[in-house]
DNA sequence: GTCTATAAGATGATAGAC
DNA sequence: GTCTATCATCTTATAGAC
């Protein structure tokens, strides 16, 4: 938008990306590793490669305008992962536990660290950050309409498909706080099974 | 423990409590409402009526050794809140959709600040702070243990009343979560019906 | 046990040279 | 656009009088 990125779009390998771009996705990893109060920005400019400068420069409004652009990052980044998993299968009920165990995998192969992107953000700012708390509520209504577009694809009504949607949204956003703290997949696996369990109950 | 209390139990309204004891409930709250690091120990003070010397005094170990008090305080709250929802009915089902709609009503009634009392400190700490982590770690193992001990009264064997009671246990963090960023009572009052079904699926 | 004062360091944010 | 230096404030934690 008002960036000039320094390269083009790439040399055959990877896109050349600009500052403000390392900038944000440092900022969309820490936020979900350490939550919002926890992460300084000197570390997310260090991380990122960047200058204090540079942070201030691409985002005037502070911490707040960063912490914005970042979970509007994880948030596309998840409902990426979500498409790709509910792709997987033409069952519903099968594609959703797939969603669960791919979740539980990528998750152990961070060290439990990477777990949703705007859960504790979402937390921590609670009534005190109207835009972060903005940015975290689109997030979540974006992957809930992810999940209901794949249950009305599958047949239900719009109505049963959003409800469902709210149901397996909030369990594995459970679970995976759960396979967190508890360092294991099952958490993830089981609740997986279950949520495929209610899928099939209406058929 | 090494604690004198000041008063007796009480002159018939409430019993006096010590300053300890006002600063873990404090702590607790605020832990839950703002999570570990936007909380600062002279807030806590504050709120609990006592001095940054009284704290220090009781919690030699500083802010680390006064968090695992707190989330203590709030594991033995939240399974009491658990256990007397699971009681309100004879019918597994029931009793745990009325668990979800009493969740919500007390969410709400708080303003939507007053979630789940580890949460927030559980993903902030990860990996960081291993004394909360374990903290954060039993509470679950206990709640978990709470729904699970409901289920087996019913007549569920043991490993499925565990598994039942992991993916309830998620569904309903997940979904106080997602109310209390969508600030509706929804989230949690259809993953409340859909619990119940899937409790149902076996009978 | 309670209080005040203060140390030592980190934080968000800004100024201005280049 | 990038960099360094710096400000004002806040943080955890400690010391020591009472």
């Amino acid at each position: 938008m008002e960036t000039k990125q320094q390269g083009g779009r790439g040399t055959g390998a990877e896109a050349v990306v600009g500052t403000r771009e390392r900038v944000v996705r440092a900022a969309s990893r820490l936020l979900q590793q350490q939550g919002y109060e926890g992460t300084g920005i000197k570390l997310i400019a260090r991380e990122a490669g960047a200058t204090l400068g540079s942070v201030y420069h691409f985002f005037p409004g502070g911490k707040e305008e960063l912490a914005v652009a970042a979970i509007q990052h994880g948030d596309q980044e998840f409902a990426d992962m979500l498409r790709t998993g509910l792709d997987s299968a033409d069952d519903p009920a099968v594609a959703v536990e797939n969603c669960a165990r791919h979740l539980a995998t990528a998750l152990r192969e961070s060290g439990w660290a990477e777990g949703c992107p705007v859960t504790s953000t979402a937390l921590e700012t609670l009534g005190r950050a109207p835009r972060i708390q903005e940015a975290c509520h689109e997030a979540l209504r974006n992957w809930q309409s992810v999940l209901s577009a794949r249950f009305t694809r599958s047949g239900f009504s719009v109505q049963q498909a959003n409800e469902l949607a709210c149901t397996v949204l909030a369990a594995l956003e459970g679970a995976e706080v759960t396979s967190q703290v508890f360092r294991s997949e099952e958490p993830l696996l089981t609740t997986g099974r279950h949520m495929a369990r209610l899928v099939r109950s209406w058929s």
